[in-house]
RNA sequence: GGGCGAUUAGCUCAGCUGGUUAGAGCGCCACGUUGACAUCGUGGAGGUCGGUGGUUCGAGUCCACUAUCGCCCA
């Protein structure tokens, strides 16, 4: 072995070893029921990032401990084909090309589409494999896969025919750029620093004579208004859709503009007469109190229209220039017809004031343009029935959430939802089941069935969430019942960010539910949000990306997944710091380490589970804090508390057994053959059993060392002796040994006592010191102990005296106080009298305040009548040591 | 406007069911002997847990209010 673990060579040579021996695959020989994750399909266009990174190293690690505890796991992989994100990549390929996605025709776009996807859509699985994770590839998915699609349509055909999709006629998130309406959840929220225009519309006269009937000159002429003597002034941050206006609205009630209801004003531009009316949704303390309604532009106006009976017109056509409804307007992008409706305005003398404003401006969260309301034909998903199922099993605890807290947020969401626009203007897709006779007429086929002849396809695909809500069940053959779907379904857990609870999470509960009578996974698990170390985003403008592939480059696979599960809390942010991934780094090359030196004692290949009997104290200790460790680490697995299993793995193996053990190891090394043997098998079973704790979570360093540590001279291994398909330790309660760890406990704290004053003093590591301990009852104890308080403090064993008592106490030497245990070290010529007096003197101040909080807590009658029996009990027992530790030190100085 | 989270050592974070003197890594100071490891070892300094009030025998931990930062929803 090296001096040093070299991850590169090890982490390409296992990960392949594993994937070709079958090791990821199901064993269906399994003794514990399936556990079963499937993987929140990454997109198929996606490099790797860190939000990959994490959800890959805890789903591997729930997976890998799974599987060692003898479930029959199954890690589905797979990928998305998302829509718009593919398309416009290719789109843009095409451009370069000087075509256009138009100009080859659909048959051929989506040829280069599957064309690229074959070519670079395998990257983000390679680039999981880099870091370990152990899925079944052999059932990996793609969401436009035969079947994967036999399931869409399978999906789609009975939530029509039980009438939960239906096309109609509704104001959508179009956005221009893309040509294509998207999800609300597609649309972002900015607030943006705009202007709001204030406008006067002309109100026709009344009836009197004299009133002003109208404009008699024409809109650009700078007299349109002319004679008019009536105004109501609106206050608009989009000028433009005064096109499509068709009333304007005050607030009920308003004094203002009381005798203008009812009466009509002329709309700028075009003439047409709209009426004034009063609605609930205007609010009078807004701009001039009354604002114009656009039903067919903003979602407000909308629902204002329909409660008023209002005509909608559509100003815009799909790539938001005007149409004909905008007269004069007609071909203009919108934001230029809104400069030149402005530049009218004025020069109409309509234009009333321009102010600053803020609003919340919807972006198209893949186009990146400003999301334009529109009025389009779409399919909808009726949601209340879906999303009441995904409640149900919630609140029922069918399915449970972890952490907790964002039930609440799921609640409030599906409370909430909203009918789901599900037709996209796309080419790349599940392309909508739905056909048209030359009459109109709309059929639905079954995905067995064929349309008939003549017909022709509805045009458009399906959002790509709808074919990942059925992800759980389609990837294991859903509508057919396959031996995968009794199997495996439903999954287990659904791990993923939680910002991806709307997106993924509540559609696959909804589906899952409506469609296969069951919720899809009896858990979700949801992690945090990676972040830079000072707690923000990771952007490519500030600069702070890390990158995961350049992390594993340099300081490993295992260095990177230790950190991402260490870091934090469940769904907890965390800010990755680089450092931490460092001290992994340095984790694995620690293990590495260890097991050099073990494997150099002679241990290779020896048995585990050799006889443990005559062990010594420490090694009664060890084996205490390893099992003890082991239960601790499976009930915070169990709970989802990785985090703090990892932590505690790292404190024992390195704080514990490699801090300590292996130094006490070192001196017993030196024993008889007997002792030698017994701390070969102590030394054997605690690293073993270590590693198989900490391989779900640094699965590349944990295997290589155990197949060092492991594989017996001249026997050839079995095609089946890999760590990750060894047995995860439970720990047994047999080997908590309560009196082994107080007592290690207290020769720990003496041996760091001398090394403390050997600092203090400066003696030179060089030279072995003298030590005379009196430790009354402990001191037999002690003395068994002897030959490794010699070696881990460097005393002199020869000078090493333990007594229960003694007569007259050393002069000139530095004194130690541990409870009742007294140590000297007589460092002549070292010794500062005052300076070790002003030492005793604080250790007995404290030890006084000591007895003080443990006096007045016993004294208090509500602490002794209500607190448990075990902690008054463990308080006096405190106190008793406390008074023997003062007495002690009281000792101590008087003598002085 | 509604909801959620965070606030603990210089930095990044733990602290699980309220129960001894609040922990780790990094950084800092001092020293480096040892045939596993300088990607290391030994020892040390350093915080009263954002603030206020409360519940409790007992609060970093529970509750209320509050401040600051962040996120989600509308």
């Amino acid at each position: 072995m090296a001096k040093a673990y070299e991850h590169q060579p090890v982490e390409q040579s296992l990960y392949a070893w594993w994937e070709r021996s079958g090791f990821f695959a199901p064993r269906a020989d399994a003794a514990k029921p399936p556990f079963v994750i499937s993987i929140p399909p990454p997109n198929v266009t996606g490099e790797l990032h860190l939000g990959h990174a994490m959800f890959v190293t805890i789903e591997d690690l729930m997976i890998r401990w799974r599987r060692m505890q003898g479930f029959q796991t199954l890690w589905v992989p797979g990928t998305d084909h998302a829509g718009i994100a593919t398309q416009s990549l290719v789109e843009k390929l095409l451009r370069s090309e000087g075509s256009s996605r138009e100009a080859v025709g659909r048959e051929e776009f989506l040829r280069r589409t599957w064309e690229w996807k074959e070519k670079y859509g395998g990257q983000i699985q390679n680039q999981m494999r880099r870091l370990g994770a152990s899925c079944d590839w052999a059932r990996e998915r793609f969401t436009l896969d035969a079947g994967l699609s036999r399931s869409v349509h399978t999906a789609f055909k009975r939530l029509y025919d039980d009438g939960l999709i239906a096309k109609g006629t509704y104001l959508v998130n179009w956005s221009p750029n893309l040509q294509t309406a998207v999800s609300d959840l597609e649309v972002e929220y900015e607030t943006r620093n705009v202007s709001i225009w204030y406008v006067r519309y002309p109100v026709v006269g009344n009836q009197e004579p004299g009133g002003w009937a109208g404009p008699r000159y024409a809109w650009g002429s700078g007299r349109w208004a002319e004679g008019a003597t009536e105004w109501i002034t609106v206050a608009t941050t989009r000028p433009e859709t005064i096109l499509g206006d068709t009333a304007v609205a005050t607030a009920p009630g308003d004094a203002r503009f009381a005798a203008l209801l009812g009466r009509s004003v002329v709309l700028p531009a075009l003439g047409r007469h709209i009426p004034i009316i009063a609605d609930e949704y205007v609010d009078k303390e807004f701009g001039s109190g009354a604002v114009k309604i656009t039903p067919a532009h903003d979602k407000n106006d909308y629902e204002v229209g329909k409660r008023h009976g209002l005509p909608q017109i559509n100003i815009l056509n799909k790539d938001a220039t005007v149409n004909a409804a905008g007269g004069s307007y007609q071909g203009l992008e919108r934001f230029a017809a809104r400069k030149a409706m402005i530049a009218d305005l004025e020069k109409e003398g309509l234009l009333v004031k321009t102010a600053p404003h803020t609003m919340s401006v919807g972006i198209s969260q893949r186009g990146g343009e400003v999301i334009e309301p529109l009025l389009s034909e779409q399919w909808f998903v009726k949601m209340r029935p879906l999303a009441d199922l995904a409640l149900a099993a919630v609140r029922e605890g069918r399915t449970k959430i972890v952490p907790e807290r964002f039930e609440k947020v799921y609640y409030h969401w599906l409370e909430n939802i909203e009918d789901w626009c599900i037709s996209r203007q796309l080419w790349w897709g599940h392309r909508i089941p739905v056909w048209y006779l030359p009459d109109g007429t709309m059929v639905v086929p079954g995905p067995d069935e064929t349309p008939p002849a003549g017909a022709r396809q509805d045009p458009d695909v399906l959002d790509t969430w709808f074919s990942s809500g059925l992800w759980p069940f389609s990837t294991l053959g859903w509508p057919d019942q396959t031996p995968d779907l009794n199997t495996f379904y439903p999954t287990s857990v659904m791990e993923t960010g939680y910002d991806i609870i709307f997106f993924w999470v509540a559609r696959m509960m909804m589906l899952g539910c409506y469609l296969t009578d069951t919720a899809p996974f009896h858990t979700i698990y949801l992690h945090g949000l990676v972040r830079d170390e000072h707690g923000r985003k990771m952007s490519k403008s500030y600069g702070n990306v890390v990158n995961p592939l350049v992390v594993m480059d340099a300081q490993g696979t295992d260095a990177l997944r230790f950190t991402l599960a260490t870091s934090g809390t469940p769904g907890q942010d965390l800010n990755l710091n680089p450092q931490r991934i460092e001290s992994a780094r340095n984790f694995a090359n620690k293990i590495w380490n260890i097991t050099r030196f073990v494997i150099s004692k002679g241990v290779r290949g020896l048995e585990p589970g050799t006889a443990l009997q005559n062990l010594t104290l420490a090694d009664r200790w060890i084996m205490s804090r390893f099992h003890r460790l082991c239960l601790d680490v499976n009930r915070l697995m169990e709970s989802y508390n990785f985090g703090e299993a990892g932590r505690q793995m790292q404190d024992f193996l390195w704080g514990e057994f490699a801090d300590w053990y292996v130094e006490i190891a070192k001196v017993q090394l030196e024993g008889d053959a007997q002792r030698q043997q017994l701390t070969r098998a102590v030394l054997y079973t605690v690293l073993e059993g270590s590693l198989r704790l900490l391989h779900p979570y640094i699965p590349f360093v944990t295997e290589e060392v155990w197949q060092y540590l492991t594989r017996v001279e001249g026997v050839e291994p079995g095609p089946q002796h890999s760590l990750m398909l060894a047995t995860y330790p439970t720990g047994d309660e047999a080997f908590i040994d309560a009196q082994a760890e107080a007592d290690w406990s207290l020769t720990q704290e003496l041996i760091v006592a001398v090394r403390n004053i050997r600092n203090e003093y400066k003696v030179e590591p060089s030279r072995w010191v003298a030590a005379t301990v009196a430790a009354g009852e402990r001191a037999g104890m002690l003395r068994d102990q002897a030959a490794l308080i010699a070696r881990l403090g460097r005393v002199d064993a020869a000078k090493l005296e333990i007594v229960e008592a003694l007569d007259t106490k050393p002069g000139q030497s530095a004194a130690i106080v541990i409870g009742t245990v007294e140590a000297y070290l007589p460092l002549a010529g070292l010794i500062d009298l005052a300076a070790e007096r002003a030492r005793m003197a604080k250790d007995l101040e404290q030890a006084e305040a000591d007895v003080a909080r443990r006096e007045a807590k016993l004294a208090n009658e509500g602490f002794v009548g209500k607190a448990p029996a075990n902690v008054v009990q463990r308080e006096r027992a405190s106190l008793d040591a406390a008074r023997a530790a003062l007495a002690t030190l009281r000792g101590r100085l008087a003598e002085r």
